[in-house]
DNA sequence: CATAGCTCCTGACCGC
DNA sequence: TGCGGTCAGGAGCTAT
């Protein structure tokens, strides 16, 4: 499931190459989650700018606008240099940004993924998706005392919280189990409870966690690779997401798994103290 | 405002 | 071997 680290990468993966490109043609597959909100013959001819992200979004400067581009669970985008031969577009991929420097393409087989065109990033439909995120894990602001103050008086478990993207963006399902194992905190906590210590152990190692899955190109469960179809190696160092029943690593007590918010959830009962 | 539940989609997996 | 049922999951949307 691409979370940040998956999303970085894959930006970093094709940025570079792919800035000051000039469009030759996009081309849709099937239908993603929601349309395009723009002719696709209309980004013929205009040139690409440098791709950033916030949260797990990429924003891709096109002409005066850009494109909003979201891996979903399954999305992996893939760019190929021009002198590559282009395979056929495959049932699952549904959008390709073909330019005179290389295509991108993006690969979704459950379609949660997403492209859309906006005008500008502050504009509609990009700031109503962008509205409401919380902070970037990475940027300075994202302390423990910011954690502490943002999940006070909120009665959902730390778990969800993270999930929820409006306090700190970028972790998803395996990132937040994993971040919460390494602060010790059961993941049914409270989060308006968090003690300002615990607080602060939580922003650290969330960032380290994300910091290092970068670093070896994110966690490939079974659809994510990066923009050259690289898989990550994330997935070796888990310690307790996907690992029910297996000793905790630390303790050998066997990891649990329960359902919050119809979302899997795996912590060690031992090691994560509420 | 905060929270819970529903929804999109399809490959993988399980039991018969 | 084939088939139906169930599950997973990011995040927007709706309902409470």
């Amino acid at each position: 499931m691409p979370e940040l680290p998956e999303v970085e990468v894959t930006r970093r993966g094709f940025a570079d190459s792919a800035r000051d490109a000039r469009v030759l043609a996009l081309r849709l597959g099937k239908p993603l989650r929601w349309p395009l909100g723009r002719d696709p013959d209309a980004f013929v001819g205009e040139r690409l700018g440098l791709a950033e992200r916030r949260g797990k979004y990429i924003w891709l400067p096109v002409g005066a606008g850009g494109l909003l581009l979201h891996l979903g669970m399954s999305g992996s985008l893939t760019w190929s240099d021009p002198a590559e031969a282009l395979p056929a577009m495959g049932t699952h991929d549904h959008f390709e940004l073909q330019t005179d420097r290389g295509s991108l393409r993006l690969n979704d087989p459950r379609r949660f993924g997403a492209v859309v065109w906006a005008p500008a990033l502050d504009r509609p439909p990009a700031a109503n998706l962008l509205a409401g995120l919380g902070i970037e894990p990475f940027d300075a602001g994202f302390t423990g005392t910011y954690l502490h103050a943002a999940l006070r008086g909120r009665r959902v478990a730390i778990k969800q919280a993270l999930l929820a993207g409006d306090v700190v963006v970028g972790a998803g399902n395996i990132y937040a189990c994993e971040a919460l194992f390494l602060a010790g905190i059961d993941p049914r906590a409270r989060s308006g409870r968090l003690s300002r210590p615990r607080s602060e152990r939580l922003a650290l190692v969330l960032r380290q966690v994300l910091a290092r899955a970068l670093e070896v190109g994110g966690s490939t469960l079974r659809d994510f690779s990066d923009a050259h179809g690289v898989a990550g190696a994330f997935q070796n160092e888990m310690h307790v997401y996907g690992r029910e029943g297996q000793p905790c690593l630390r303790c050998a007590t066997p990891i649990r798994r329960v359902v919050q918010g119809q979302r899997s959830t795996f912590f060690c009962p031992s090691c994560q103290k509420r």
